[in-house]
DNA sequence: CGCCGAACTGGCAGTCACTGCCAAACCACT
DNA sequence: AGTGGTTTGGCAGTGACTGCCAGTTCGGCG
């Protein structure tokens, strides 16, 4: 009896349903006792006992104790790389990864969570340094799309596209630091435009001489 | 921990000579070792072995496994810091940032081990991710010295000191990455320069031949 | 020269993230 | 029910890392 004329959308047998929902339960414990006492205070024992699953599944649905945080970090390099894909081939390539990035900003569930989240990645060394690495990943994945769009040879040794994407990422990576810092205050994507305006822009602001 | 101040430059006392002489024996171990068979696959206990020391000492000597890599790159983030602050006033900020980098650049024993060490670094996720959690600490430790530079309130909320900080790391990123990619052909800060200009588009004078 | 206090070393046990293995529980389909 | 494939839980083990407690060594002092 499997019913599965339902939408597309819903999981197929009764056991994934469970699963998704354990997985689920799982990531809300984890991310309160997280916020509550601190990334390395929180041990992986303690997460599986308070979410009712032994250790050894919880390793199951998700690998590693970085994972406990945002599930679908995973995703963002995704949507990311397909909505620089999806732009026009006139498209500048500054203009496109920033498309992307906007793209991959509508992920978060929403300004609380996200400031919960950055605030927790900024403030725990081992998971600032796990960001930073999956981040590179994305960098990696990006740069035969960026390359094309630069008219660059895929297999071209020009540090220019590694150049223009490690800046992007660079640029967001100040400016949610510096969204972090105010609290959350104002938009983030303002604060993008202003850093890359501060780093290829007229130079005003900078005292160049 | 205590450094006397007797003769300047000569090692103190004898203890801290035979110290010294032990913890680069540990060193270059654990660099043929992970060069040898790979960083993940080289275990504390072997090294501790092979360098006749205790694990117990080998980790009260360098506090962390990523420690046995490189001894120097603590020294990294002061060198580069100061050649900062001994640009003149009147440098920009780019140039100032520029000369830390080369500054910092000539602490590799040379270009064989630099990229020795590089392509373990670029070649293994964990020490990759270290390597940018400590490079983040560095950026920020740099914040106050560019904004100053850049005629910035030390308190300001501008991301602009931020970005352009984290530009010229992403930059020099992109350049040894390209430059690992090539074996090692060519000049490290050549490929900075080309980087900087593919982001901010002006070549400005820190072409230098 | 011998001794004492201080710093260093080594070994042992323990914590924590993470993995392999195996038996028990489970669900789906017949 | 019964069977077969999947999932789960517990257990032991690995590897990095820490605290603790002796044992050793160095430096200076009488």
């Amino acid at each position: 009896m499997k019913q599965e004329g339902r939408a597309a959308g819903t999981p197929a047998t009764l056991w994934d349903r469970t699963r998704l929902l354990a997985s689920r339960d799982v990531l809300e414990t984890a991310l309160r006792l997280f916020t509550e006492q601190g990334y390395d205070e929180t041990t992986i024992a303690q997460i599986a006992r308070e979410a009712g699953v032994s250790q050894r599944t919880l390793f199951r649905y998700f690998g590693t104790k970085e994972d406990l945080l945002g599930g679908n970090q995973d995703r963002f390099g995704q949507v990311l790389a397909d909505a620089i894909s999806e732009q026009h081939a006139e498209v500048g390539v500054w203009e496109a990864l920033r498309a992307g990035v906007v793209a991959a900003q509508a992920l978060h569930d929403g300004p609380e969570q996200a400031l919960k989240r950055f605030r927790l990645l900024h403030d725990t060394a081992t998971l600032r340094a796990g960001w930073l690495e999956k981040r590179l990943r994305f960098q990696e994945d990006l740069l035969p799309l960026v390359k094309a769009r630069m008219d660059l040879a895929v297999g071209s040794t020009d540090p220019a596209a590694r150049a223009v994407i490690a800046t992007v990422f660079a640029c967001l990576d100040a400016a949610s630091m510096t969204w972090v810092d105010n609290d959350g205050k104002g938009d983030l994507m303002d604060l993008y435009d202003e850093c890359l305006a501060a780093v290829r822009g007229c130079p005003t602001a900078t005292s160049q001489p």
